[in-house]
This record gives structure tokens, C-alpha cells and sequence, in this order.
DNA sequence: TCGACTGTGTAGCATCGACTACAGCGTCCC
DNA sequence: GGGACGCTGTAGTCGATGCTACACAGTCGA
């Protein structure tokens, strides 16, 4: 398909490639679906450390991203911070803006250049209405976000640290791994302190958790990547 | 509206008064939407204790809870178990089976009898794509039940036990409280046992906490139902 | 080349919470 | 009444983790 975005886009930005066509979540839409689809979004590129919404903002916006990674980031009344997913090209964000009137609950800071193409809650429900096959895609999409949560709670509610953080690292790799001889690699690197946020575990603590899984063979490392490794 | 439930049910069912037509989900919805949705529900009745479905199930049903509480509880690989979520009269419940081919991620426990609606991947599908307005209803509630892990996610991962047994229970008097003179009082009672399964902690260290906020005048008791005090 | 900075690895102390054990109390059923 | 059972509350021990401090390696830029 052919995607409004360079029309949309300020003269000189250079556009990526990826767009709307390309994610899984519209794969199975007609023509027509696109391109009503593309029309109606707003594109928008962030920098690295750029803040695609802040928790507490006033949520009227929902957000699909075409290219680089989000992190989600929740701050406590504590004064901690944990981060709850890391989200990349293909995925939502800011989806509960779709609940009611209540301010987005997360922080969404970009790991890396993010291109979104952004969606007013008005403008994706007549979406919605008119082509109810893209309501059921996002459904879909949010039974598995639903299904992914549950994961971690459960991760995080009763396991020891080693195995909170070898947990964590599953479900990173299988949303963010590549396979690789000998397990799943992640595609992106990660310092033990945003580790420490994914597990809500002190960096000190990760340290040793990684020391013991390396020595006990279920994970390792090439070229700064973590490798979960199989069985 | 009228409800086709009862004849489906077996005869000699004891019919609850509750139907479709008094959900919150479907309260937008015309007498045409409504009659279309019921015409397609599956009528069952849980006994308490009974299992609507079990964690890793094949995933090939979504009920709506017409009356009744459940609990979805989720066993860990180390031989303990959280619960996740407790829901009741207008709560979807196995949504995640939206998603794809996976089993059910929870095991569903009925608190109390309970009524349930079934509706097949297939079934549901059907409506949605004819009736895009449930879609968007489903998704709104898809939206509130991720805000709501995402929270949870937050109050078990980087609290002291005290700030955790206070968070679940804040959550619960939202979801299930009823506002009294100076707070929320919770609409069933909950052993310290239950207690210990919804935060992930040692049913002894509940008992201590509770014990603690009940000093600090942070929650009370009233007729065996805990209180969350304002403020 | 040097310093600043960031990330990893190690050590030791303090604390929190898991776990076990047991007592007291109420309810239910025999 | 009495016994069984389930829930709450208390005490004490022990191990896991939080926290602080510091050393070392790698990278970047001046």
C-alpha cells in the first residue's frame, strides 16, 4: 500500500520504511482498510530518551508503532519506578486511553528513535464502527497484552530472585529474542539497573542473579546480548 | 429485554434474574444487539468451588459472569500458586482465549454459585464483526482489566509487604467495595490465606501486616468484612 | 593521554519476610 | 457436651535480599 505519511510528514524528515501495511496487526485488512486507516493517523518521530506520554497526562491519544522501542515506565507513590513492558514496531501504546476518561498510567520513554503514527480516541472508534475487523485485531492484540500481564504477575508475586529474573528474560525473549544456535538472544541490550526495574529487584541484586544463571548454564552472553539458552 | 436463557437452560434450572440485558457491557447496546447476543450465549451454572475452566485448558470458550464471583488462580512451576484476579456479575471472564490458539493461562474457581454465559471464539467473532459496537465495548473493558494488571504489577513488584497488602486490598475495594461511613467495606470476606495467594506473600506475614494498618488506623473490621479507611 | 562517566563485579551489614510451631477462639457436627 | 476443624494471632529462627561502599574495566571526549 501506498501511506499517507510522507504526505503528512514535515518536509526533510526522513521516513522509515516500516508503516502501517507492514504490521501484523493490519495485515489482514482490505486495501480500502489501509488506506482509510493510514488517512486518519498522525505521524510523529521521537528522539532517543523522548517522552511519547507522560503518566498522569490527559489520555485522548493511542499510538502504533512503526519503528524502534518504547519502554513503559511506572512510577510509584513510594518514590521507586518499574518498568513494566518494552514495547516495539508492530505494538501499541497507550491503549487504556480506550477505557474511559481516566490519565494514561504509564510513562513511554523511547529506547531508541520511534516513529508513531498516532490516533484520537474519536478517530479510532469511528474506525472501529466502520471496519469492526480491526476492533477484533486490537482485541486480539490485547488478550495476549492481558495473557502477557498475567505472566508477570505471577513472575513477580512469588518466585526468588533468580527465578524472577530468569522470568523476566523469558518473556523478553520471546517478544524481543531472535533464535539463535542454542537458545533465544535478545535483540537489544539491557544494563542490570533497567533489568533491576523489569524485576523490581535492586542492581546489585541482578548482578548476582545473572552470575548464578550463567553458572548454572541458562543464560550467557555474545557480543553484549543476553542469550537465554534452551532446556 | 427479554432473555433467551431460559430456554436453553435445562428445565428445573433455578433461573437468576440477572440476564445480558442488565450488564454494564451491553447497556448501549439496541434491543436488536442485545436479543442477537443472548440468542447465541451458552446458560451454565457453576456450584461453589466448581471450575469453570483450568489453566491449560484448550482455550476455546469466553464466558460472561451473569451472577457470582470467581477467582482466576494461576499455578507456578514451583509448586505455588497467585490469584489473580477475582470477578463478578458483568466480568468477562477467559477473554484471553481471544487471542490465539493458546490454552487458558488461569484456572477459574467459583467463590459462589455462579451463572455464566459461554460464547464460542467463533460465536463471539461473529457478533463483533456484525455488531462493531460490542467490539468497542470489549475493548474498553480490555483497556480498564490492563490498567488494572499494570497496577498490580506495580504493587507487587517494589513494595514492603505492608505497602502491598494495602495496594491489593485498595484495588479490591475499588473493584468490589461498597462505600460505608469513613471508606470502602469490602462485599465479602477474605481469609488471611486469600489474602496471602492475591499478594504473594506468607499467609503469617498477612496477618502481621493487616495487623500493622489496623494499628495505623488505615483499615478496620466490620461484621467479619475488612474496611479500607479514607485517607 | 587524561579525566569523566557508565556499567559490572564483590564484600559486609542490616533488615525483612518465609517458615515452623503452637495457643486461643469460634463453628459445626456428632 | 465434646471433638474436629478452620481461622487468627504470636514467637523465634534463618536465609534471602536491600543497601552502602568500593574497585575495576571500557568508552568517550577534551
Amino acid at each position: 500500500m501506498s501511506c499517507s505519511c510522507n504526505l503528512q510528514a514535515p518536509p526533510g524528515a526522513d521516513l522509515s520504511p516500516v508503516c502501517l501495511g507492514h504490521l501484523w496487526m493490519f495485515r489482514h485488512l482490505t486495501e480500502e482498510e489501509q488506506a482509510h486507516l493510514a488517512g486518519s493517523a498522525i505521524r510523529r518521530i521521537f528522539p532517543r530518551g523522548g517522552t511519547v506520554f507522560h503518566q498522569n497526562d490527559l489520555a485522548g491519544e493511542m499510538f502504533l508503532l512503526k519503528s524502534g522501542r518504547v519502554k513503559l515506565v511506572k512510577y510509584l507513590e513510594n518514590g521507586s519506578e518499574i518498568t513494566l513492558d518494552i514495547r516495539q514496531a508492530g505494538d501499541f501504546l497507550g491503549e487504556t486511553m480506550l477505557a474511559d476518561d481516566d490519565p494514561y498510567p504509564v510513562t513511554a520513554v523511547c529506547l531508541e528513535e520511534t516513529l508513531t503514527c498516532g490516533f484520537s480516541r474519536a478517530v479510532f472508534e469511528s474506525i472501529v464502527l466502520r471496519y469492526p475487523n480491526i476492533g477484533l485485531q486490537v482485541i486480539r492484540n490485547m488478550s495476549r497484552r492481558i495473557s502477557q500481564l498475567g505472566d508477570k504477575v505471577g513472575t513477580l508475586a512469588s518466585a526468588s530472585i533468580e527465578e524472577r529474573v530468569l522470568g523476566i528474560l523469558r518473556q523478553l525473549a520471546e517478544q524481543h529474542g531472535r533464535v539463535v544456535k542454542g537458545g533465544r538472544m535478545l535483540q537489544f541490550a539491557l544494563t542490570h539497573e533497567e533489568l533491576g526495574f523489569l524485576c523490581g529487584a535492586h542492581r546489585v541484586t541482578i548482578t548476582r542473579a545473572i552470575g548464578e544463571l550463567r553458572a548454572k548454564g541458562k543464560v550467557s552472553e555474545n557480543q553484549g546480548l543476553l542469550v537465554l539458552c534452551d532446556g
